[in-house]
Formats: structure tokens, C-alpha cells, sequence
DNA sequence: CCTACCGATCGGTAGG
DNA sequence: CCTACCGATCGGTAGG
């Protein structure tokens, strides 16, 4: 009677009965990406993804309080997973090329690797998300823009590029994030390759 | 009580009742496409879209068949428009980088254009179009991305372009396409500076 | 093209 | 987290 808490098989990683809760909300959250990447946020219901884990249909409710919230979760922790690979790259001490490049491999990983779900959604459904939910979204993604920008500067500075402007930016990180819409994997080309080949086209003076 | 047509104001255009319905018709797509761009396809609902026109609710089935199909009339006359632009640009003698120039400025203006809303709305919901509707506009789609690849052939053999290959062009396309994603008319930057823009980064030895 | 309507689906909730 | 459910919406149709 006195502690409700901790029935059930324990978790091995944590103590405290609130890891399972937290081991289920990330659980749904895995899965509504790869469903929300699949067939869209509207293409997706709530049964969905309570069948994809094994809870019934109002169960989601108990992690999330709309079906909103769990889309603003999967662009969340997609961007902060980006975060930390972007921001390890540019912590090392790579030369402009060498840094962009691995700049670029690592976003055609993120969006069109195996099991890289989430960015593709961000990518994907974007406006589906309110305004409100779209803030918080919007200062992480500053982040990742900047340290793209800061790059882009760098180059400029070493005679690769021509302008460092935010427009060279968004094109060049369109020409990489439009490859979600046509790429598919096994279709003779990598990921390595493809890197290459935008390196190429980007940058004055390269192989 | 022997000709039930031809009654109501008559069109001035063109003789026959008929050429009402196909005014409605092309009033259905033109103000779908707004919409669709707007709030997306599944954002749209028939009665968005009876309202918008001034007709109930039921009625827009009267002239589709399913909210489908409107979609791929849409993207359909967006596709023909486009092909037409671009075939004259291609039929016209310009050099290879001119004419490069023009395709650019050619897709920005559609997909960035005042009242150009049926390419954004095939590149924001390709893929709320089923499979049997995909296939009719594919065909089109492929004419298109002809008509690039065969102008980034001509440059590379011009020496402006290391490469021809497909990826080269989905790159390219991709960079132009993504730019619905961010360009703000009256931000600042026109079409005519995003095309020098956009040209200046792929082609070597250009201003 | 309107009237009147249906069947299904869906996000979400109360109460335990 | 389940049970049981609701209110609203939505694409689509029959019949004129």
C-alpha cells in the first residue's frame, strides 16, 4: 500500500519505475518516425502507431497530448542527433574542403540512411506542424544553419567558393536535402559517391 | 423540351453548353491548386474547395470523379505549362549557358512565381498521388527532365560542367526545387538575382 | 449542379 | 496504460 511503484520486470538500465515510461515514450517516438517517413503525418493515424507498438488506440494520449506533440518530438530529437554529429565535425581541425565534405556525408546519412528517419519527416512535413510547436523546432535548426553558414564562410575565405551569402547556403543544403525525394538506396549509387559528386559541383578547384 | 442545353447566360467564348462545364472544370483546378499549395492536399477539404468556388459541398464530383483526381489535374496542367515554357526555351538558338540561364529562371518563376501554384503542389504532395495517377504524370515528368539533362550535356560538353550525369541534374533541379521551401517574395532577393545566383554556382568560369 | 445524406474514420477523453 | 466511447469531419453518393 505504501509505494504503487516499481511492479512489474524491472528495467535493467535505470531504477525508478518512470524509466519504463520513458522507454515507452521513446519507443513511440522511434516508431511514429519511420511510419510519419513512410506515409506522411496525415497518412498516419494514432491506431497506427499504437498497433506498431502493441498499445490500443488511446494509449499514445497517456505520453502525448496530441498527435502533434509526438511530430514535434520526432523533428526534435532529429535535429538534436544532427546537432552533435554537425558540431563534432566542425570541432575537429579539418581543412575547409575536408570539413565540408564530411558535412556532407553526414547529412545524406541523415537523410537517407537506413533507420534515419526523423529528418526526412522534418523535411517531408514541416508545415504540418503548428506555429507554436514550430518555434522550438526553429532554434535548434538556427544552429545547424549556422554552423553551415560559418563553413561556407570558410571556404569563401580559402578561394572554394565564390559568395559565402545565405543563398549559396540554401542552395547548396537544398541540393542536398532534395536527394530524400529522389534517391533510393541500391540504385547504384552511395553515399560516398554522392557526396563526391556535390563536393564537385559546389566547389572551384576540386577533383 | 427537345434541347435542354444552352439555357442560363451563354458563355461568350464558345458556342455549346459544354464549354460551361469545362469553365467550371478549369476554375476547380485553378483554385484547388491554390489551396493545395497553401494547406496542402490533405489540409484541403471538398468543401475548401466547393466554398472557393461557390458551389455545395457535393458538387465538384460532379466534374471529378475523386479528390484524387483533382490532384492530378492540377499537377497535370502545371506539368503542361511548364513543358511548353521550357520546350520554347530549348527550341530557341542560344548558347549552351544562356540557354541554361533561361531554364533556370524559367523553373524559379514557376515555382516561385505570383500565382504559380501547380508545381509547388507536385513538389509538396507528390506523394499523396496514388500509383495509377502517378504514372500519367510521370510520363510528362519525364519529357521534363529530359529537356535539363540534354542542356547539362551541352554545357559539360561546352566545358561549363564537369559532368553530365543524372545526379549532376537532380542535383541542380534539386537546389532550384527546394527553394519553395524558403524564398519569401519581397525578401529581398528577385528571381532574376537567384538564377545569377544559382548559375554562378554550378557552372565554372561564369561571373 | 443541388439536396440530403451516409458510412467510415479519426483525434481525443473520462474514468479507472 | 486499457475500456469504452464521443463528437466532428470528411470523401463520396443517390436521385433529381
Amino acid at each position: 500500500m505504501s509505494a504503487p511503484e516499481q511492479v512489474k520486470p524491472a528495467p535493467a538500465d535505470a531504477p525508478g519505475g518512470e524509466s519504463d515510461a520513458r522507454n515507452r515514450r521513446a519507443e513511440l517516438v522511434r516508431v511514429s518516425a519511420r511510419l510519419f517517413r513512410e506515409r506522411g503525418f496525415d497518412g498516419t493515424t494514432i491506431r497506427d502507431i499504437a498497433d506498431a507498438v502493441g498499445m490500443r488506440s488511446g494509449s499514445p494520449f497517456y505520453h502525448f497530448k496530441s498527435k502533434q506533440d509526438i511530430l514535434a518530438a520526432v523533428m526534435e530529437e532529429g535535429l538534436n542527433a544532427s546537432l552533435v554529429a554537425t558540431e563534432a565535425i566542425v570541432a575537429g581541425a579539418l581543412a575547409p574542403r575536408e570539413k565540408f565534405r564530411a558535412l556532407l556525408r553526414a547529412q545524406l546519412e541523415t537523410v537517407l540512411g537506413e533507420g534515419h528517419d526523423f529528418i526526412p519527416v522534418l523535411l517531408y512535413d514541416w508545415r504540418a506542424l503548428g506555429p507554436a510547436l514550430q518555434e522550438r523546432i526553429i532554434a535548434l535548426k538556427d544552429r545547424y544553419d549556422q554552423i553551415w553558414q560559418q563553413t561556407i564562410t570558410e571556404l569563401r575565405d580559402a578561394g572554394m567558393l565564390r559568395t559565402d551569402s545565405k543563398v549559396a547556403r540554401l542552395l547548396i543544403m537544398g541540393a542536398v536535402n532534395y536527394t530524400v525525394q529522389w534517391y533510393k538506396p541500391g540504385g547504384g549509387v552511395t553515399l560516398d559517391e554522392l557526396a563526391d559528386e556535390a563536393l564537385a559541383m559546389f566547389l572551384h578547384g576540386s577533383a
